[in-house]
DNA sequence: CATGAATGAGAGTTCATTCAT
DNA sequence: TATGAATGAACTCTCATTCAT
């Protein structure tokens, strides 16, 4: 007899999520067909069908996957005693993603469709509260500890901080051969100045 | 015989242009059809193609117009005897654009778009080119003043601005009840701060 | 300027749905593919779709356009002032209509998707209702009149008759070279004698 | 090695033609995938095709079923001496069968079918004439006894009472709160004054 | 005996664009 | 100048059947 295997059934879904991604990233949610995807995971049509329900359930599970990793990110930064030490290193892994071309669009792709897709907005949105909720509340930390302007009001300045970082996907695509660590650098620098008491 | 009216043409393309953005924020380009245009500016599919020829045609105007508008504020700013207050202008009305949610979704639609269009991708670089540009003259300029701190890089602090004003758009879609005048006041004071020597 | 004609639109209208007709008799509802219909009418799949909202647009008014034939027979029999000459009438021409084989096909076949179709089975149950309350008031006027045994229910009575004109779809696909003549015959002798005080 | 168990395996076979037979009546033979009927049989799709070969295998022996029903019945009716009164409870037990919607359902699905599957077609005929040809003989019978109009054609009065008793089907649809009792009554007190001599 | 992964053609529906009027 | 009828390929999703395990 034979028996479905659980973890084969999650690498194909990876792979197909994978493989989903990098049409996505080329052509866009709309103009990539599901057979294109079945045929970028090496699939039959009818097979992909098996591991996602229907298209839309690609492109929430690829959000799911984001949100899977930046809030591993953010949990870490959220009980860390030093927490400026980890906003540094997330905001320099953050930016180094999403300086990377692929990433940018996909992420670009993922917001335009989150515009008008309620499910996928919502989801969008819940993983939004949840960073701000987290970068707020290590502001407030370094507020009481005189390490960040108290004048600062921390929730708008935690939002601000998250569309610097979520800006920087356009700069990926208008400047191809940018520069990321310059970037990076620039970028701490004048946030430490704007943040710093 | 009639001779055609250059202005009504215009008239007419701006008209037909504003239906077709109203549809992009709604629904998406892609998932816009040509007749839902028609529909939207009250004229008939064959005389739509009159004044655009193709949708891809509606997209690039659509970028036009904007570019248009952003390189008249920039004109003004580069040759400006005191473009930091220039700049601050600049960045407030920017940020009222942005923070509609309106238009923060057809702006995140035209760059997704841009990402894998080829014409409108060229024509976005290029204006942002410009953009950046100037910022980066003016930037300059500040810093020969010593306005503005020498050490930052003013190519790199340009794009960083660029960047920071387009990511608000991710803001006005997942906060949909912000208070755009307390970001506008937290935002300029901390650029303020990140700029100063 | 061309405008739409509304008699060309309705004359499509009723050209697209007997070439409908066909096929359903012919293979079925399910079976039937919009394509086959398209053929079947000699218009493009895309044209269809701008007379007929949906597959199921097409059962309903085919429906509809039954219901509309035996309402204007029922409507004459309920205000005649002899109905039981109206009722025979009636009885001759559904019987000659569920003989003919095709008739008795679609006929089959809308009953068979009225019964999980929702919005078909409502409008063929209301259809139904119709019917049976003219048939009920013919009855009573007949029992009062002492033409018809009275102690016969009317509403039974006139729902017996009604499926013992549905149930003759059956003989015209089991009996292929059936005697109508003789069949409406016997069927009239019959009922007559079952009525009768 | 086991022998394979022939009750074991029809027993087996009933059960999913009695799974089927639900999906049908459900959702119509074209919607019912194999899929769903081997989840309501709880078997595998595999072990289903051990069991019948084919989903047109399904609809054949589901009408087979009934037909060894009926002709049980119609076999006692040809040899009694009391023909009459097993009509009466022939008439009885298939019309409590009829009013159900269930078993409605799966007629009018297995008529429609029939009407274009040439197979499913043909076994639906055999059937039908031997059921007739035992009501005809045993009408016959009753008139050479003086108990039924001798007037009557025997072969189309036959045809017409089970044309009757099928056309309950639509009865048991179109009036969901029918009362089964009463039309039973209402039935067999017409169908006697129709045969009475 | 038993499983469920795999296939791929075909379903209903939409749409950018053209053109006779 | 202005209309809207017309096209047909492309889309997402389904399913009867097979077969390696």
């Amino acid at each position: 007899m034979r028996k479905p295997d659980p973890v084969l059934h999650e690498q194909r879904r990876q792979e197909i999520l994978a493989a989903a991604e990098i049409c996505f990233a080329d052509k866009g949610f709309h103009q990539t067909s599901m057979a294109d995807i079945a045929r970028g995971s090496g699939l039959s049509m009818g097979l992909l069908y098996r591991y996602f329900d229907s298209k839309e359930e690609l492109i929430l599970s690829s959000a799911a996957r984001d949100r899977d990793a930046s809030l591993g990110a953010i949990a870490a930064f959220a009980v860390s005693e030093q927490p400026f030490l980890v906003l540094g290193a997330w905001l320099q892994a953050s930016l180094q993603q999403m300086l990377d071309p692929a990433y940018a669009r996909i992420s670009l792709e993922v917001s335009a469709e989150a515009a008008r897709n309620p499910r996928l907005g919502a989801a969008l949105i819940a993983d939004d509260q949840a960073i701000r909720g987290a970068l707020t509340a290590a502001l407030r930390q370094q507020q009481a500890a005189r390490r960040v302007a108290s004048a600062l009001p921390a929730d708008s300045a935690a939002s601000l901080i998250v569309a610097w970082i979520e800006g920087l996907s356009g700069r990926a695509l208008c400047e191809p051969d940018l520069d990321s660590q310059s970037y990076a650098a620039t970028m701490l620098h004048m946030l430490q100045a704007a943040l710093r008491p």
